[in-house]
RNA sequence: GCCAACGUAGCACAGCGGUAGUGCAGCUGAUUCGUAAUCAGCAGGUCAUGGGUUCGAAUCCCAUCGUUGGCUCCA
């Protein structure tokens, strides 16, 4: 259901790719999510900086030949960091080639070559193809550039073909370039990558070379250095050093655990989402972690989704296998001919049984069937419409393991989850609100950085993917586009992208290292509550199927709080903050260790995570390590502070604020928790 | 799942055919101090796991598991 340039979004989230071969052109021209962002067409030249990048790659090719002759080229553009060139080759290049790779580019940009534009013919280019004379230092019989000659057959024949040249060197592309090879400053090769020619994994596999090309060599080494400082900031990394959550292998790769200082954050978070939700009119409720295979029958998850679903327990049929095993351990033991076929059809008809008697369970990938049960459990009129139910509920799925990733892809994830059941009438109110709550939570977390994506339906796939009910599409589709549209937000389009039931609204956001994820979403339901035969009572006593919104503010804590530890750069507020406040006595004598004790006890009557440092080191050494935890709040108490029933307040990343009154600190601790202050 | 790279003490890393190392953290002492690291000692490892090559393997080869970067996927 990916659309290409959804994949090129996934790789390039802030700035969509300036894909400017042939064959992308192609591909964004055909691309329903072409309207996504700004995109580089005939109007809109690149900018120089991706020339330079554009460049690059070509140089890139330049020296791949240079060294391996026979290589192949597809596409080679310029991306959100650099550039890439994919490349067939029986050579599997690895790191340990770039330095070689790079002296032979190293050469060209010396040779400082111009970039020679020529517009040819189709029939020159395709001849060229044929000889192997494109993305080639020249005709190479016998092995025609099998890529660019595809590439060429699939360029309207309106459009005009042009040759790029720099040295030997010839490439099919549209262009543009910077004038010679020598302005392509400062560049470096970063990594290697499998990919399939067109992403279809029934096309040849590709080597993408990556790398990233800048003006000048200081500008290079100014993108390594802040990579160098996004890498501090990654959840993975912090996650550890904070002691948030920890992975292991044997509970398994996805499945994150928890430690003492991640589950304040995640009690933390559920505190707010229950009291926001409460205050909404949500009711909580709870359901267990598995179901029986044929709820998702119902719902229609088997088959559509049950790849992405751990796989069935089985109960009923692994009693027939044990007894299947026990006979046919018997069937090897036996003499007398007519005892054995006794055996053989007894086990054959209990092969058969098993089929039927078998009685599979899968662990929940999603809360929403169990919801529907508990709607459906009670009679419902339309009196208790609009119906929320509320729960942080617990989903397995079972991602491919090459997509796993630190906190942000996981198997196991708690979601903050609710669905709200209601009338067509109430539909748009209720789709309102939950967007408010979405804007609300973000203004707490001063996340800015979103971009929201709704996505709609395909009148075309009306029946395969999506349910056969245009009237229903067209309806929620225009309710959920006015609600964006009255409450001014920034929403991009997408069509071709919803569920199989309904549009949604997914918030995207972007980990530190660039990788884009929704982190949250809202998505409406007209098709699932009729499967689960969901009625209400109507005032004219008739029987109606209500609408279902699904809504996930906060996401699943897994990738909520992966998100939040990056947004800080873990530097929680105060709220949030594992440790809120740790108290430090200048040295380990008895009356301050007490003054200490006292006040952390006082502080954790009132729900304040506080911890005592009673150790024997110098307080310097206190504070650095509490520091280096990002403890939020440091009280340093010394004999001077217990004489004058004062704290010394130390904050992390604003250093000392001087002694206060103890009573006075604590209310205002207190008061910044309670009011979640940034 | 696919391609590639990487797995050495809790963490960060060195060693890359000849008896496993450093720093931080930990533990034990001493130190009793005013805002980012006091000193000393001790302990900690089947070098991911399993096979192979070799007189000898952390080191070379193969497989498995895991992680990472992409691809594919993402209800």
């Amino acid at each position: 259901m990916v659309t290409p340039a959804r994949r090129r979004m996934l790789a390039v989230p802030f700035f969509p790719s300036f894909m400017s071969d042939h064959a992308d052109e192609k591909n964004a021209a055909e691309d329903p999510a072409a309207a996504e962002g700004p995109r580089h067409t005939e109007g809109k030249p690149m900018t120089d900086l991706e020339r330079i990048r554009h460049s690059a790659a070509h140089i890139l090719a330049t020296a791949i030949l240079r060294v391996w002759p026979e290589a192949q080229f597809a596409a080679g553009p310029p991306v959100e960091n650099g550039f890439y060139y994919d490349v067939e080759l029986p050579h599997r290049i690895s790191p340990a080639d770039f330095e070689r790779i790079e002296a032979e580019m190293k050469k060209e940009t010396k040779a400082n070559n111009v970039f020679q534009r020529v517009e040819v013919s189709r029939d020159e280019a395709m001849a060229l193809a044929e000889k192997g004379a494109l993305a080639s230092l020249g005709e190479r019989p016998g092995s025609p550039s099998k890529f660019k000659l595809d590439i060429v057959q699939n360029i309207p024949a309106d459009e005009k073909i042009t040759l790029y040249r720099n040295g030997d060197f010839t490439d099919l592309c549209a262009g543009p370039h910077v004038g010679r090879t020598g302005n392509v400053g400062a560049f470096k090769l970063t990594h290697v990558s499998s990919t399939y020619y067109k992403g279809d994994e029934k096309n040849p596999q590709l080597q993408r070379i990556y790398g990233t090309a800048f003006k000048n060599r200081t500008q290079l080494d100014e993108y390594f250095a802040m990579l160098e400082e996004s890498k501090k900031r990654d959840h993975r990394k912090l996650g550890k050093e904070l002691e948030l959550f920890t992975f292991d292998e044997d509970v398994g790769p996805g499945l994150a655990m928890w430690l003492p200082r991640g589950t304040a954050i995640i009690e933390e978070l559920e505190k707010l989402a229950k009291e926001t939700e409460f205050a909404a009119g949500y009711e909580r409720v709870r359901t267990p972690n598995l179901a029986r295979e044929n709820m998702y029958l119902t719902s229609g998850h088997i088959p559509m989704y049950a790849d992405s679903m751990f796989p069935p327990m089985d109960f009923g049929k692994r009693e027939a296998d044990d007894r299947i095993k026990e006979l046919e351990s018997q069937l090897y033991g036996t003499q007398p001919p007519g005892q054995s076929v006794r055996l053989q059809t007894e086990i054959e008809e209990l092969r058969k049984a098993s089929a039927v008697t078998s009685d599979r369970y899968y662990l929940k990938a999603m809360n929403c069937p169990h919801h529907h049960k508990l709607f459906g459990a009670v009679p419902r009129s339309y009196r208790d419409l609009p119906l929320r139910l509320a729960e942080y509920g617990t989903c397995h799925r079972y991602e491919q393991s090459g997509e796993l990733f630190g906190l942000m892809r996981v198997r196991s994830m708690q979601m903050n989850d609710a669905h709200i059941y209601c009338t067509e009438a109430q539909f748009e109110a209720e789709f309102n609100a939950v967007n408010e709550m979405y804007l609300k939570y973000f203004k707490i977390f001063g996340i800015e950085k979103y971009r929201m994506r709704f996505s709609t339906h395909d009148p075309s796939k009306l029946g395969e993917i999506f349910l056969n009910e245009p009237e229903l599409w067209k309806k929620t589709e225009d309710m959920v586009r006015n609600v964006l549209i009255k409450s001014d937000i920034d929403y991009i389009e997408v069509p071709n992208e919803a569920a199989f039931y309904g549009p949604k609204i997914d918030v995207q956001v972007w980990s530190i290292i660039g990788r884009e994820f929704t982190l949250a979403t809202n998505q409406v339901d007209f098709g699932v509550p009729a499967k689960f035969g969901l009625k209400y009572k109507t005032r004219e006593n008739t029987e109606e199927t209500p609408l279902c919104i699904h809504r996930a503010p906060l996401g699943t804590h897994e990738r909520f709080i992966g998100f939040l530890i990056e947004h800080y750069a873990g530097n929680f507020p105060l709220w949030l903050s594992p440790e809120q406040v740790r108290v430090l006595p200048i040295g380990d004598e008895e009356p301050l260790v007490d003054y200490g004790k006292a006040i952390v006890n006082e502080l954790r009557a009132s729900g304040v995570r506080a911890t005592l440092d009673a150790g024997t080191d110098p307080i310097k050494a206190k504070i650095a390590s509490a520091e280096q935890m990002k403890v939020h709040t440091m009280l340093v108490v010394g004999n001077r502070d217990l004489e004058a029933g004062n704290v010394s307040v130390r904050v992390h990343g604003k250093g000392n604020l001087g002694a206060k009154p103890r009573g006075e600190v604590i209310a205002d601790l207190l008061a910044s928790i309670k009011e979640r202050r940034a």
